[in-house]
RNA sequence: GGCGAGAUCGCAUAGUGGUCUAGUGCAGCCGCCUUGAAAGCGGCCAGGUGUAACAGCCUCCAGGGUUCGAAUCCCUGUCUCGCCGCCA
């Protein structure tokens, strides 16, 4: 959610923000006669409200003989205090439906457009040339099943389609990543957490989940609880209707937990292996600073990704993503694509967004600051998604026998093995 | 899953239909006093909305209901605590 005062204030910087979103414009127009409406029903309920508890006080000192008088009075005043508190009522209700529907403002400077129109700001690394190493490198699900690192049809036996196994070699893969996830994220200053990985309603859509990307998230009808894609619906929901401490920003945590998504809508798109799959766990990173450190705080978690991606040795790009493809609450976005030898192109493991305050205020997070209580700004980005991780790390290190190189900064968590064999 | 007890402005508590515009204690903040501190004394000390600033209005877990009027009475839900059952 924005700040309201911003429909009054500001109309044209929202109306921007959504032609730059290729969203509709006419919202805008409804938000300010629903303020209006609003603005109007409160007035008059106020009024009535005054006037009954006047009344009240008259009734309570009453004498016996004028008291039948002014409590028939009084009954009709209730009468309309009940209407006026409906109306009241009816109009918050439709002023709140619209600022849910309103995504988060984009910074003026993101690219227009849509998913195709993101801009490649960096590239890191050069993938290998495997034409002069005279190999075809495999993918990742063929080496998988060489190593017996990844098992689709038990998984697919099991669970279904997008579901797999680790086993063996992967298990342990995935064990070591996250091991060394966590390892650098404490350097950061980060603290670990481990989350619940189902949430409430109020979480989920305060972190505006429940909008336009609502048909992805499964939903358990009987308990009314939904299982989260990312942990930062967790940890946005974990200081929900809090104050929090100004002199503690920024807070930085890390949380760990599977992720659950069901991929409606991207039926027969990467269905090979285990690239896009409706569970994966992942280290996720989350920050809560002040609105003005928002923008820094953004890079530096890009840097925080830039630079475990190019620990593991894995070529890369960074992508500020177009404002089209944003998302209800991101006001900007930077992807890491890694290079995937066998599809000779980009894809993405890491996503990083500044959601300004538009989570904080839906979730009802504030802190205190010196000059009194304000908003916060939430950040999120991925650290390491496992599934998209051990594909880059099978396929960019493979070798002709089917073998991979482990990375060297894992080798430590896999108990100085260096090398994953058939 | 069953039974019982609770939820009041940071913490602790008072408040059983109008005087609640919610009292008190502790903690915290400011000042006086003091070489400094403690004690003592005085003041401030919930959030929202609104305003130029006041005022006003809303909020006693949430949602309904009864009533002219609800922190207070009734119903439903949520959460917490205790006991029993089950269980990693």
């Amino acid at each position: 959610m924005i700040d309201p005062k911003l429909i009054r204030t500001d109309p044209d910087r929202l109306r921007r923000a959504q032609e730059a979103r290729g969203e509709s414009v006419e919202l805008i127009d409804q938000l300010i006669q629903a303020d209006e409406n609003r603005r109007d029903a409160i007035a008059r309920s106020e009024a009535l409200r005054a006037q009954q508890k006047d009344l009240g006080r008259q009734v309570a000192k009453a004498t016996p003989d004028t008291r039948t008088a002014l409590l028939a009075q009084a009954k009709q005043l209730a009468e309309q205090v009940k209407e006026a508190e409906v109306a009241t009522g009816l109009a918050e209700a439709q002023f709140t439906d619209l600022m849910m529907a309103l995504p988060n403002p984009v910074f003026e400077d993101v690219p227009r457009g849509g998913e195709d129109d993101a801009v490649v700001i960096e590239a890191v690394g050069v993938p290998r040339d495997f034409a002069a190493e005279g190999f075809a490198p495999r993918d990742h699900l063929e080496l998988g099943e060489m190593l017996g690192a990844i098992d689709m049809d038990r998984g697919a036996k099991v669970s279904g389609s997008r579901f797999y196994f680790l086993t063996g070699q992967g298990a342990l893969l995935e064990l070591a990543l996250t091991q060394y996830a966590v390892s650098r994220a404490l350097e950061w200053g980060f603290t670990p957490m481990i989350v619940p990985s189902l949430v409430k309603p109020s979480a989920m859509d305060g972190t505006g989940f429940l909008g336009q990307a609502a048909e992805d998230v499964y939903h358990l009808p009987d308990d009314d609880l939904y299982l989260v894609g990312t942990s930062e619906v967790a940890m946005a929901a974990y200081h929900s209707d809090e104050i929090l401490d100004a002199d503690k920003l920024p807070l930085r945590y890390m949380g760990y937990s599977p992720c659950f998504r069901r991929e409606a809508g991207s039926y027969g798109k990467d269905t090979r292996g285990i690239f896009r799959v409706h569970w994966f766990d992942k280290v996720e990173m989350f920050v809560y600073c002040r609105p003005e450190d928002s923008e820094a705080e953004h890079l530096a978690i890009l840097d925080f990704e830039k630079s475990f991606i190019s620990s593991l040795g894995i070529p890369f790009q960074v992508l500020e993503v177009a404002a089209g493809d944003l998302g209800l609450s991101a006001a900007r976005k930077f992807d890491c694509y890694g290079w995937v030898p066998s599809q000779e192109r980009y894809r993405e493991i890491t996503s990083t967004s500044n959601c300004t305050g538009f989570q904080s205020r839906r979730l009802n997070v504030r802190a205190r600051y010196a000059d009194g209580i304000g908003p916060v700004a939430t950040l999120n980005g991925t650290l390491c998604a496992m599934t998209r991780m051990i594909i880059m790390i099978l396929e960019n290190n493979q070798n002709p026998d089917g073998s991979v190189r482990v990375p060297e900064v894992l080798r430590p968590f896999l108990g100085g093995r260096e090398v994953l064999t058939p």
